[in-house]
RNA sequence: CGGGGUGUGGCCUAGCUGGUAGGGCGCCUGCUUUGGGAGCAGGAGGUCGGCGGUUCAAAUCCGCCCACCCCGACCA
């Protein structure tokens, strides 16, 4: 492709409204253009990256025997009343009406729509396991679409839907995909870990997600080398036990020392021998939270448990249900809810509030002393061991590229899709379904693969495989480089930039490009009969004969 | 939705307590340039987000609306 034939709307500076890497990096090399709030035009660049990834994600589907299909975007509103979905989806489901009043949905995800076709086709356990796919635009009407493609209200998305006749294939089915999921990712360039999750409004029992470690990912996500990993709303560590004779509870005073470090400090003891009792207005009255000192609640562990609206206590309220003020509660004769983090029960001759102003109680143990229900609520922090093998884990925020779930009969009893057993029974057929986040990937390979100049393509993800690069407009450099540019372009991918311009302004966008093979050719080197060849990733730069070049070309690509 | 903020040619922006819009990049023409976003000369392009109000006069002050961005709850 000549770059004067395409449209490659670069810019120097950075657009006002971007913030990440990857979404100012997609505007500046002109591969998107933002129409609305989350809605993005995808220009040549940009298309042609997308293409990489979907081809990738379509061949290893193919190979792996999924069958892909195109459904609706556009679906009726009966299909998701059916599974109560039209109702359970809120706010975040694009909904509209034709001319005669008659509801739709913009499709955010496709299980009614497979399950129900599906349904149709298969009638007997022969027709069984089937794995269907497409490769969808779908449109979620997000709280807060923000960092371009990353997080927009029309994305790309593959999903695929597995069938099978029982629970066992349906885990073979699922095991297979997040197999695939690994393979698929290999094959992309881009790293990513799986980890535990949560399954959200599509439902089921097991999940994972696919997370591509990045410093712009909006998740935290904790995971070992062994393999363990878990998104922080789930991760949990090794606790270990401590040993120790329980001791007699004895008050003691601590005139005006209320933060755990504070006490810490004046009792001599280390934070994690402390109990921290946070005290929450729920919406069905008072709970307290208990987590050890050295450790902190997570804000969405706790929401789960405590619900959205729960709020802390203030002041008035904790002298009301505690008797004591701030900083000096704890969970020793309180008669409210209890709710304690696991490592709390593995606590022995505990430190916390004794309910009463500049007092706290020791040796607390439990059960003896207080009863709570132990969940997972603290925050897992990097170094922690790993619950699997005891390592210290790795926390980082990654960008959810996919998710697994395991959906088992949920929709297919509720769209009554079912089959019939070799027993001649009606059956549910179990499914799982499987996401991966086309257009967010795209995204997602640029954040792990930039520098501060530009983009820097893995090799096979590329736009274009090679850039030539003329360093004067005319002359012996341009014609050879338009002779170049024809042989290659029957081999290679290739972007020529024929434009009238300085070599800055082409060195410059090639950068920003991130083209991954610049192939320059100069004044300098016409007259030695040489040119270039330059990698984007590494800068290195190897002056090449220019009869030597088809066949030396090939060590690059 | 709650909190914060911003809207000025395609992009980045200046414009203080009102006096009728300026720069840089980009674009067009010509000449000179051509190995890291060139130089000179000329030129095009603006309902200052919209509507209403105050005023002799509004980009500027006031009100309402709209759009967009950031922080939080949701998710591929």
């Amino acid at each position: 492709m000549r770059y004067t034939k395409t449209l490659i709307p670069t810019m120097k500076e950075v657009p006002s409204d971007a913030v990440t890497p990857s979404h100012i990096l997609m505007l500046r090399s002109g591969m998107i253009r933002k129409l609305a709030s989350g809605i993005y035009e995808w220009l040549p660049l940009g298309k042609k990256a997308l293409n990489r990834v979907e081809k990738v994600i379509r061949d290893l589907h193919d190979v792996e025997g999924c069958l892909e299909v195109l459904l609706p975007a556009l679906l009726p509103k009966s299909l998701w009343e059916q599974t109560g979905r039209w109702g359970e989806y809120g706010a975040e489901l694009m909904r509209l009406k034709d001319r005669q009043g008659r509801e739709f949905c913009l499709a955010p995800t496709h299980e009614e729509a497979i399950t129900e076709l599906a349904g149709n086709y298969i009638k007997s356990y022969k027709d069984l396991p089937k794995t269907f796919y497409q490769i969808q635009t779908k449109y979620r009407d997000e709280i807060r679409p923000r960092f371009g493609v990353m997080r927009a209200r029309e994305f790309i998305m593959k999903d695929a839907y597995s069938f099978d006749a029982d629970e066992q294939g349906a885990g073979l089915s699922y095991d297979r995909m997040f197999a695939l999921y690994k393979k698929i990712c290999a094959a992309l360039s881009l790293e990513a870990v799986p980890v535990i999750a949560k399954t959200g409004l599509i439902g089921g029992t097991k999940s994972h997600e696919f997370m591509a470690p990045s410093d712009e990912g909006e998740e935290e996500l904790v995971y070992c080398g062994c393999g363990w990993g878990a998104n922080q709303e789930l991760a949990y560590s090794k606790i270990s036990s401590v040993k120790e004779e329980p001791l007699p509870l004895e008050e003691v005073s601590t005139p005006g020392v209320r933060t755990v470090e504070e006490v810490s400090a004046f009792l001599k003891l280390p934070a994690e021998k402390f109990i921290k009792t946070l005290i929450y207005r729920t919406a069905d009255g008072f709970a307290c939270v208990l987590v050890r000192g050295d450790h902190s609640a997570d804000p969405a562990k706790l929401r789960s448990i405590i619900g959205d609206d729960a709020r802390l206590a203030d002041e008035k309220e904790i002298e009301e249900i505690t008797g004591g003020p701030l900083g000096f509660s704890g969970p020793v004769g309180l008669k409210i809810k209890a709710y304690a983090d696991n490592t709390i029960k593995y606590g022995c001759n505990m430190v916390s509030g004794a309910n009463k102003k500049d007092a706290h109680i020791k040796n607390i143990n439990c059960p003896r002393d207080f009863q709570a229900e132990f969940m997972n609520i603290r925050t897992v922090k990097a170094g922690d061991p790993c619950p699997e093998c005891g390592k210290p884990l790795v926390v980082a925020r990654g960008i959810e590229i996919g998710h697994t779930f395991y959906l088992g009969t949920k929709y297919s009893e509720k769209l009554k899709a079912s089959f019939t057993d070799k027993a001649g029974k009606d059956l549910p057929i179990v499914m799982g379904c499987y996401g991966i986040g086309v257009s967010r990937i795209v995204a997602a390979l640029i954040s792990q693969n930039h520098d501060d100049k530009g983009i820097i393509w893995p090799r096979g993800m590329a736009p274009y495989q090679i850039e030539i690069i003329a360093a004067s407009s005319t002359g012996p450099a341009m014609e050879k480089a338009e002779e170049i540019y024809k042989a290659l372009a029957e081999k290679y991918e290739v972007l020529f930039d024929d434009r009238d311009v300085s070599a800055g302004i082409k060195f410059k966008d090639a950068d920003l490009i991130g083209i991954p093979v610049r192939i320059v050719l100069g004044p300098r080197g016409m007259k030695t009969g040489e040119c270039e060849i330059q990698s984007r990733a590494d800068g290195k730069t190897e002056a090449v004969k220019l009869d030597k070049l088809l066949e030396k070309i090939s060590d690059f690509t």
